[in-house]
RNA sequence: GCUGGCGUAGCUAAGCUUGGCCAAAAGCGACGGACUCAAGAUCCGUUCUCGUAGGAGUUCCCAGGUUCAAAUCCUGGCGCCAGCACCA
């Protein structure tokens, strides 16, 4: 199963199919046809794509995108309008530190994938550099790119690392600031004690472990002791203050006083380290846990005083190393209480209150069964899970979170002064209060341990003056979803989930004190600008950076005030770049912008897009705003996201074997035809040959048409023959349906049309004995340049470089349209006749045992013509469609008089409600010569089709002898009735065939 | 948990927004036939069940509902997938 050798030979890509890709894709390179040129009063079209980050080699999951942006470049350049389709590498934030510390460590998966692209052993330790790692990594992409056959402008290329884009980032947080959009707060990082900031994420780049944790916020609640120290309680649950019964804190050990604003609290020692990080304040003495014994403390809000008890429930690793009780719902808090001697227990719970009502109607069914019965939430819980005490973790731990996730749900609380609102709502506002009055400090705190490379425990620190980009602003979140409405959004369910995306966005962090590849913050460079705060308005720039790449404009150039006129028109420009220039940057950005097309995977619904969108709008004035953006799911593995294991373990193919097996074209043909671009679609190696196969049989067809082929465009002759009007017709209307498909972007529904449809209906008029070769002629020159945008290398390589030389190349000509083929509708109305008719003998044969010999078609009677035609009018005057009017109807008629006999049986071979709804869109029927002619051409396909030896036409009036069972009655205007002819009794002989 | 998506014949996958022409496109597979010494390819046909007359029955995850009419709309359930913030 590894090479083409096992495809049959003529249709399998030939051997040295990417030789020949090649060459096309050179080809393109020397006609520039990437380089996009301003060029006023003509349109253009500026798409890009989320650039990729530089986490390690693309495989053929990636290029699925890429690719669909390529196809929507060429059809747009094949239209006529000027197209920029820039790309670029994201290279900042880990991934490329990541990647280069795999190779200094020598991983053998990364060095084995650095050798087939050519790297030596030797060459390796230039590669443990971040920066070279990056860009060595955006020229493989670029290369992959290429060999996609994906023609882009190479002078706008950039990664982000590069020192212009850097002047450029700089100056775009400068200009954000000056407009308000940056602020600054308090923010917590995880932080490492020894190596400085950390980032805590899946890669795992500075972790040893735990890049899976979350930041958790306990709101810790102070309860007052008689000496008027207090104890931090932290809990997910504040509202639940309202229930406490006892405190619990450590069997044994020791708390230590933390001291903030002239309170003294006491907390684990666990939990003092976690508040000097993220509050300040300082420790004091220690204070045994038995010298609490029988301390009863007063509870916040409710200044209820309940005792305070030790309990092996405490961690005092978590929170802060006290917690409070609330039986009535914290399963954990109900076994613990039952563990109590008898004296002790009962008066607690005697004191356990149900704060909150569970509507049983709303909870799931699978969960209505676990509040039943007597007690309150917990105590049900702890009872239908069987927990056995609090040694039996996994069961209490499962009610714990089954109680939670209900209560918080669906729990309405009853105690005042929350009565009547939703658990949620409560919380929110008992923590909110509990943080104002100084009744509660926040503590945050991971959900699993997380330890740095260096070993040491990760904390939680507070950073006072974070800088954030402000997208919870009311004002400016208003103006970006004002501004959905004027966009094209692929797909629209996207543009519908927008708004509410938006709802969420807050402030976002976009600085941070990290080692990671990045601009320094220009406000305070000690700070590298946050990945994706870097890479929101960069489509702007790839314009600029044409410039830069032609070294008419220097990095030292590039500054403030030199952006602030090219994007915004503001200011005297930079002096020391030539006017002359510094216009003509400026009239290529207005030329370009705004941009057309923003592509991205379903992971950017909210990560890149709404940023992207919230920067255009501060930074450009209304008409600048971006006009489209597009959402393409992937190619996944049996597993999920192809990963590196999927390539490595032969379930997916490496990209250039994939190139090597199928082509390019292969492969955007098969990502077209796979599924649409809004879906996931997982990697079907045969699919994948299959389409592969069939570009090669399109080019099989495609060929023959275009011989004598001179110019992209002939003159299509009229046609006299039905079978070539009808040819003509159809493949014009299927031109009209690409058309349109290409101008929503859909592709699978052009590919359809163009790589399933179209040859089937050549074979068809073919195999009619069609052979006009102007027509075939027209036919090929628009299918070549239609399967252009899709299947580029196919439609050159039909072409030929002969023709390519002298006419040009089919990525430069014009896109198809229906108006290159004329449309003859009568002869599509013929053939929608013949069509239903051969259903109808289709399904008549169906229950037909023995095999059918001769047909007989009975035409219908001209005054059954009379009678419909009548019976419309009658239907679309308002009649009701039922027998007794319409009789009336044709009673009216004096040429029908004769006929009136006939006309029930007639009129019931119609389903009249349908006729009714139809009487208005559907042609008056032919007449009977006419009719019968269609049926007599039709006579040779049909003994092909149906393998009858004869098949008569007969009008139905002449029909008597010929129909000894009566079948003529059944014949309508359009639709004859038919008559199998019992093949001759012969026992012993099988009947003969034709 | 939150947000979004998905569940269609043996498989892949259209259709669902705008209910009816839907026993439901297309591709694959399977089966039959033509061609061939033969295989492959190609071409033609069949592929839910029943039916010697163009029909009937039962279907689009499950259960209800709305409607003259539901794969399509509504409610509930079951199952699967993705993303969830400073990380690209």
């Amino acid at each position: 199963m590894d090479g083409p050798a096992d495809g049959p030979a003529h249709l399998s890509p030939p051997p040295d199919i990417g030789a020949r890709e090649r060459v096309w894709q050179g080809r393109w390179r020397e006609a520039g046809l990437g380089r996009a040129v301003a060029s006023p009063g003509r349109p253009k079209f500026m798409i890009v794509f989320a650039y990729p980050g530089t986490s390690g080699f693309m495989h053929i999951g990636h290029m699925r995108g890429y690719t669909v942006a390529d196809a929507i470049a060429r059809y747009h350049r094949m239209k006529g309008e000027e197209v920029f389709f820039p790309g670029g590498i994201h290279a900042s934030g880990l991934p490329a530190v990541t990647f280069s510390s795999k190779v200094a460590r020598r991983d053998t998966d990364t060095v084995e994938g650095l050798q087939l692209w050519g790297v030596e052993e030797k060459d390796l330790s230039r590669l443990e550099e971040p920066e070279a790692a990056a860009r060595f990594l955006g020229e493989t992409y670029w290369t992959v790119w290429e060999r996609f056959g994906m023609v882009m402008d190479r002078s706008a290329y950039l990664t982000t690392i590069d020192p212009d884009y850097r002047q450029f980032i700089r100056w775009q947080f400068l200009r954000l600031q000056k407009r308000g959009r940056l602020v600054q707060k308090p923010y917590y990082a995880p932080f490492c004690p020894r190596s400085g900031p950390v980032s805590v994420d899946a890669s795992e780049t500075d972790l040893d472990r735990g890049g899976n944790a979350e930041i958790v916020t306990y709101t810790a609640l102070a309860f007052r002791l008689t000496d008027g120290r207090r104890i931090l309680c932290a809990t997910l649950r504040p509202e639940t203050v309202y229930g406490v019964t006892n405190l619990w804190v450590p069997a044994e050990g020791s708390l230590v006083e933390w001291k903030h604003h002239g309170e003294t609290y006491l907390v684990s020692e666990a939990g003092a380290a976690k508040l000097l990080e993220q509050v300040g304040g300082e420790t004091g003495a220690t204070v045994p846990v038995d010298s609490l014994e029988g301390e009863q403390v007063v509870a916040p809000f409710t200044n209820s005083q309940v005792p305070l008890l030790r309990s092996a429930l405490v961690d005092p690793m978590v929170g802060t190393g006290a917690v409070m009780s609330v039986p009535a719902h914290a399963p954990a808090d109900w076994v613990a209480l039952q563990e109590l001697p008898e004296s002790r227990k009962a008066p607690l719970i005697a004191a356990a209150k149900v704060l909150l009502t569970l509507p049983a109607q709303r909870l799931a069914p699978s969960e209505r069964e676990l509040f039943q019965g007597e007690g309150p939430p917990a105590a049900q819980a702890v009872r239908h899970l069987g927990v056995k005490g609090l040694s039996d973790t996994e069961r209490l731990q499962e009610a714990t979170e089954r109680v939670y996730r209900a209560e918080h749900a669906h729990g309405e609380m009853t105690v005042d002064p929350y009565r009547g609102q939703s658990v949620e709502e409560a919380r929110a506002r008992v923590a909110e209060a509990a943080i104002s009055h100084e009744h509660a400090v926040e503590v945050r705190e991971f959900s699993e341990p997380v330890i740095c490379r260096c070993g040491e425990k990760v904390v939680i620190r507070r950073i006072p003056d974070q800088w954030f980009l402000a997208y919870g602003d009311r004002g400016w979140k208003e103006q970006v979803r004002g501004h959905l409405e004027a966009m094209r959004i692929f797909p629209s369910d996207y543009g519908a989930e927008l708004p509410g995306i938006l709802d969420w966005f807050e402030d976002r962090p976009a600085v941070r004190q990290g080692k990671w590849l990045g601009t320094p913050f220009p406000q305070d460079p000690r700070w590298i600008i946050e990945p994706i705060a870097d890479s929101t308005f960069y489509p702007a720039y790839y314009i600029v950076r044409r410039f830069v790449w032609d070294r008419r404009l220097k990095v030292e150039q590039l500054t403030p005030a030199f952006f602030d006129y090219v994007f915004t028109g503001e200011g005297p420009g930079e002096p020391s770049v030539d006017p002359a220039l510094l216009e003509e940057v400026r009239r290529e950005f207005l030329y370009f912008y705004p941009l057309d097309l923003n592509l991205g995977g379903k992971e950017h619904k909210r990560v890149h897009f709404p940023p992207f969108l919230y920067n255009h709008i501060a930074l450009l004035p209304a008409p600048l705003w971006p006009k489209g953006i597009f959402v393409h799911w992937w190619i996944t593995g049996r597993t999920g996201k192809i990963s590196k294991k999927d390539v490595k373990g032969g379930a997916v193919p490496p990209v250039d074997r994939a190139l090597a097996s199928w082509g390019a074209d292969g492969l955007r043909l098969y990502y077209a035809l796979a599924a649409t671009p809004f879906q996931d679609a997982e990697w079907d190696e045969e699919a994948c040959a299959r389409a592969a196969e069939r570009a090669q049989e399109v080019l099989k067809l495609l060929g023959p048409l275009l011989d004598g082929v001179q110019g992209f465009t002939g003159p299509s002759a009229s046609l006299s023959d039905h079978l070539g009007r009808w040819f003509s017709s159809v493949v014009h209307e299927l031109l009209a349906r690409v058309r349109l498909a290409f101008d929503d972007n859909d592709h699978r529904r052009a590919a359809e049309a163009l790589y399933v449809e179209l040859p089937t209906l050549l074979r068809r008029y073919r195999g009619r004995g069609g052979a006009d070769p102007n027509l075939l002629r027209s036919v090929g020159s628009a299918w070549l340049r239609a399967i252009a945008p899709i299947t580029p290398h196919l439609a050159e390589e039909a072409w030929g470089e002969e023709r390519a030389r002298k006419v040009g190349l089919v990525a430069r000509a014009q896109f198809p349209g229906p108006e290159e083929l004329p449309t003859y509708p009568e002869a599509m109305a013929r053939e929608a006749l013949v069509d239903r008719l051969e259903e109808d003998i289709a399904s008549l044969l169906k229950a037909w045992k023995s095999p059918a010999t001769e047909l007989r078609l009975f035409v219908a009677a001209d005054w059954k013509r009379m009678a419909e035609s009548t019976m419309r009018a009658a239907l679309q005057g308002g009649t009701s469609p039922d027998l007794g009017n319409l009789m009336k109807a044709l009673r009216a008629r004096e040429e029908l008089k004769p006929h009136l006999g006939e006309a029930p049986g007639f009129l019931k071979l119609y389903d009249l409600r349908e006729l009714a709804s139809e009487a208005s869109t559907t042609t008056e029927p032919l007449a009977s010569e006419q009719e019968a002619s269609v049926w007599k051409a039709a006579v040779p396909f049909l003994r092909e089709r149906f393998g009858l030896m004869e098949v008569q036409v007969v009008q139905e009036e002449r029909g008597k002898d010929l129909d000894p069972r009566g079948r003529r009655q059944r014949a309508r205007p359009g639709r004859p009735a038919l008559y199998l002819v019992e093949p001759a009794p012969t026992p012993d002989a099988r009947p003969p065939r034709g």
